[in-house]
DNA sequence: ATTTTCAACT
């Protein structure tokens, strides 16, 4: 019943998350994997530990490698009202340093599936890049996200790049996720002190996602209505949470 | 103009 990579054999709630779901964060795993003899001793760390990586109770999953057209367009749409846009999307890419210059690594779209494991998006990468990143590289790592992070996964990302100081990140966002709420607030400035760039998507952006990311089949992207308008507003929003 | 949002519900 547990997965193939769990070294345990009767795995148990992690210590530090709630059971429950229905929280906007991102609020664990359902079960649990990794971190297996690690705390076998009883010693139960403090409840908020920050140097604990979650992400690892995760098992590794694979990115999809296209979006269908319609999908991209509901849930990258930047209007201020985004009603039902029930998951986050994040396409990704992965490039290295060789001599002074970017080499494509990979490249990928990560879903959160809620019925699943809970994982949100910002988790799934970590848990797969985790699982094959080399500490000699140099990582050059871009985010196009249709959510902006929550704060837990911010924090998350913050701790991760902190220990990997070999990844570079750049995030982009679509919409921004309760951006008046404070904490996600602070956890857009954590990653913006961490080194991380924390942008919105211009239309450049949408365009090479559409490009890269999304089966288009020779079409071409049509932008919607407010596409500029509602990106000049986000910034505006973001600018006043990063100082 | 609305006040949504990494569901939860059948
Ligand atoms: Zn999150």
């Amino acid at each position: 019943v547990t997965g193939p990579c769990c070294p345990c054999p009767s795995p148990r709630p992690h210590p530090s998350l709630p059971a429950g779901k229905g929280s906007r964060e991102c609020s664990g795993p359902t079960r649990v994997q990794g971190l297996c003899s690690a705390d076998a001793s009883g010693n139960s760390s403090s409840e908020d530990s920050p140097s604990v990586f979650t992400f690892l109770s995760f098992a590794p999953r694979n990115p999809m490698k296209w979006l269908d057209p319609q999908t991209f367009y509901f849930n990258f749409d930047n209007l201020q009202y985004a009603y039902g846009r029930y998951h986050c999307y994040l396409c990704f890419q992965v490039e290295r340093e060789v001599n002074g210059s970017l080499v494509h690594v990979d490249m990928g779209v990560f879903v959160n599936q809620s019925a699943d494991d809970n994982c949100h998006v910002e988790l799934c990468f970590l848990s797969w890049f985790y699982a094959w990143l080399s500490p000699d590289e140099r990582y050059h790592v871009t985010w196009f996200m249709s959510w902006s992070p929550c704060s837990q996964c911010a924090q998350q990302v913050a701790e991760f790049l902190k220990k990997h100081s070999n990844v570079n990140l750049s995030i982009f966002a679509a919409r921004l996720y309760h951006f008046k709420d404070p904490e996600i607030q602070q956890g857009l400035r954590t990653l913006k002190r961490t080194g991380v760039q924390v942008a919105i998507m211009y239309f450049s952006d949408f365009l090479y996602c559409w490009n890269n990311f999304v089966r288009h089949g020779g079409m071409r992207f049509i932008p919607w209505k407010g596409i500029n308008k509602n990106y000049w507003i986000l910034v505006t929003t973001l600018e006043e949470i990063l100082w």
